[in-house]
DNA sequence: CTGAAAGCGCTTACAG
DNA sequence: CTGAAAGCGCTTACAG
């Protein structure tokens, strides 16, 4: 079937193409009467305006890529869908869309093809590695992007949870019960590198940590490290990490918190109905999208907007902590 | 900084714009040394030439929409991701990208906006809700798409694994070790209906069964339930299900298999790691994703494809299956 | 306020 | 094989 254009509305309605265009956007002088006319006319044909004309007319894609990572590195943690649906109810709202692109490792091969194709007017990256070119490349084509998540770099606009005041606050609640060890994940990433701070501003220099623990074997050798340094309370990084020594536990008949306190840095439904239920840290991530994606459209729009935006966090399951949160 | 365009590079070349295009499409005769001149120079400058305006000339958009519910139903599984990978995979080989598209509940609004502009030249649907419009929708603009799950009308394309087959093979094995009952998840969903079928043809019409366990609290009240009415063995129609059960079981002391078998018929990494490991079905997602996404770019190239693909399964710690695998 | 015309960057018949 | 021209569907100065 042909489709319908302006011209054939302009012409079933005896305007030009300009009139029906101005009454479409907005933009230039145009009579109340005609305008209405021509939007009444063009809801009773459920006429939609061609938006690849407009983007070429404009110079505008009205397309915000959104980075995930590719096969290798997907992980079994629904955090990309969480903030890929935040990002995407802000985008709509503002009449764009989200075209997905991979980044495989250090190879942003995908992303210059997007760019330099011109099928994005900016972009939101999600969980930045440090290392690989993407910032450096975003920043060279001055396209406009925000980061959920955290950069070294202060002139990038980041959004992010702030892990380090997150994690000293949950650790801190364990100082008193003894020695404490932290479970880390992949060193590489600039998050962990957040919640490791954390944990050492409240649990001291000396406390014991192993990184790198990235599957269950490589989280039982970590928590057996830790125990045979005398660990009394086990931090682990991320919901995984803590599921994965979980399972050890149970396992083992290790019992919380007879033998060991457990702790985890993010939350999961996991550990909400393990029993006891385990203190771990809950950020909203589907709002860190969300808020990256606005402050991304703010920059477009070459509104001012601060670098550094840090969310809150909401700390899980105070109950079991020994003597309650405070 | 100006883009360069086609007509830049034509005239540093003393060539027309229409030779440069013949270059980069191939189409149209052009000679070997013209076009490789071309192409060399273009190289060189990092030239790529502007998609939106390929776009518009070629009435196709190199687009395609995927699907994904809105933040209302996203849970708490990593399918979405995985799924999505998939269709990325195969769509950037051969130089599409992927729009995302939210639907929540029956509301298809946005992927209405998406279509009508223009936006996308198909779409793959990730997961059918039996009732919302998206598919009848899709039909009457005669856009082309494809499924990755499982619908009732057999003129869809479709793919999906054998969920039926597979849940009748999985729960055949404890057909002999007594009473086997089923706790089911939201009933209007097609794949729940596809391995409740399975789970009815392996334990017969008599096997008790409780639909709709969407929590923590109604897993508990189901399985319960379940017992009540003498099961020996419980299948938990996907790895949520089975997690929260679990989580139940460890907190009441019940063990496995001693006092009761565990089964799941959607596999995780939690049940891979739990003690004993829990028998469940795999399926993998991602290559879904990428089978559909072939099978739309070969139905949009107007070759005709099967219409229903059906994908295998393993089977996974059948060490846990009392008598083991056959 | 409204229309005719040029332009966004590319493609593709149509003539050479 | 190659170029000039028209066209994809919209927008926006530029004149009325």
């Amino acid at each position: 079937m042909k489709t319908t254009t302006i011209a054939d509305i302009a012409s079933a309605l005896g305007v030009s193409k300009a009139s029906v265009s101005r009454a479409i956007t907005g933009n230039g002088r145009i009579s109340q009467q005609t305008r209405a006319r021509i939007l009444n006319y063009m809801d009773e044909r459920n006429f939609r305006p061609n938006v690849i004309a407009q983007s070429l007319a404009n110079l505008k894609t009205y397309n915000i890529a959104f980075t995930v990572p590719g096969r290798q590195e997907f992980g079994e943690i629904p955090f990309f869908q969480k903030c890929l649906i935040g990002v995407c109810e802000k985008a709509l709202e503002n009449g764009y869309d989200i075209l997905v692109v991979t980044v495989d490792g250090d190879d942003i091969s995908h992303m210059r093809r997007v760019v330099e194709n011109g099928k994005v007017d900016g972009v939101v990256l999600s969980r930045n590695v440090d290392g690989d070119g993407m910032i450096g490349y975003l920043q060279s084509k001055g396209i406009p992007f925000v980061l959920v998540g955290t950069a070294g770099k202060p002139d990038v606009v980041q959004v992010d949870g702030d892990h380090t005041a997150a994690c000293m606050e949950i650790t801190s609640l364990f100082t008193k019960a003894g020695k404490i060890g932290l479970i880390g994940g992949n060193q590489r990433h600039a998050v962990n590198q957040n919640r490791y701070r954390g944990f050492r501003q409240a649990a001291g220099q000396s406390a014991p940590v192993v990184w790198d623990a990235v599957d269950y074997h490589s989280v039982v050798g970590a928590f057996e490290a830790l125990r045979a340094e005398g660990a009394r309370a086990v931090c682990c990084m991320d919901d995984i990490i803590c599921t994965h020594a979980l399972s050890y536990l149970s396992k083992m008949n290790i019992n919380i918190p007879r033998d060991v306190e457990m702790v985890s840095f993010y939350s999961s439904w996991l550990l909400d109905t393990h029993s006891p239920p385990i203190p771990s840290l809950y950020f909203d991530v589907r709002e860190q999208g969300a808020v990256a994606c606005d402050l991304l459209l703010r920059t477009m729009a070459g509104e001012p907007v601060p670098k550094r935006t840090l969310k809150g966090h909401e700390l899980l399951h105070c109950a079991s902590v020994p003597g309650g949160c405070v």
